[in-house]
DNA sequence: CAAATATAGTTGATGTATCAAGCATAAAGG
DNA sequence: CCTTTATGCTTGATACATCAACTATATTTG
């Protein structure tokens, strides 16, 4: 049977855009930020912006999954990104809240993510963006339905 | 500074695309085939129409390091899809082939493909291909020339 | 040709991801 | 209420990825 080979699809270049992006991503975010990773940045972002989120949640943010967030907010309880306090209207949850020193990453972090954005999208007009989103959305529908 | 969050940005999009496509195409494969994943299935079908390719080459087509790629080779030599033996012209290297049994599933595995394939893009027209395809080419080339 | 450099691949250390099992708490249903 | 089920999170086992250091062979170059 013959078949295109993965290399000649949209999926290989699906992949390679994401992963070129995260490497340049994470390029300019080390040039400036000692020993942050792209996944712990967005994660500080989020909690900035929704500071009642849960482990759970953020990890769907991140694709992720639970038993990765859990070890990775360790990992930034550790590094004093993070703390982690008991939830008292449900004991099940943490909250979960940003440090000093977590805080002063969002100070140099979103202009780094900004700028890796904008040149990563050089090129591309307002109208291919809504384009991309828009097959790339029915293209994740597509896979979720068959569930 | 206020920045818009990763979840609201094209790259969630492509990243949801296809980690949606990958466990959508992964379930399908496992459903008939038993014990091999998406990235070995790639392995088969390259090494079939290219079976000059060396470990680096396959690497680099299905976006992973040489270090990876010697041991995704083991472990499919282990489990007999593989066979691993000197090259005679360059004794760096080595030559690889294909197995009965990986020859045998080089006759079920490419029509679960085209299907996965098939159904994940649904819906979308020749035009849209070719710009997606435009747009994410544009994008990786943005993240490499900053090297 | 010998020394320097490049290339193909492997290995060990370490980090991260994933799954299944488990614990504690909360919510729902008889 | 009290049992059952659901939820949020953690842990251990295992797999996979990544980096740097290494071996072996090939190629280049003075």
């Amino acid at each position: 049977m013959s078949i295109t080979l993965p290399s000649e699809t949209v999926f290989h270049s699906i992949e390679k855009a994401i992963k070129e992006y995260r490497k340049f991503s994470q390029k300019n975010i080390s040039n400036q930020i000692e020993d942050l990773t792209i996944d712990q940045g967005m994660v500080l972002l989020f909690l900035d912006k929704h500071s009642e989120l849960t482990q759970k949640e953020i990890a769907a943010l991140v694709f992720k999954d639970n038993a990765s967030m859990t070890r990775m907010i360790n990992l930034m309880v550790n590094k004093k990104y993070l703390k982690r306090s008991m939830n008292t209207i449900d004991r099940r949850r943490f909250t979960i809240e940003l440090t000093a020193k977590g805080k002063e990453v969002l100070e140099t972090l979103p202009p780094i993510i900004l700028s890796n954005r904008e040149k990563s999208l050089e090129g591309i007009s307002k109208e291919e963006m809504i384009q991309l989103e828009t097959i790339l959305k029915k293209i994740a529908a597509n896979c979720e339905k068959s569930e």
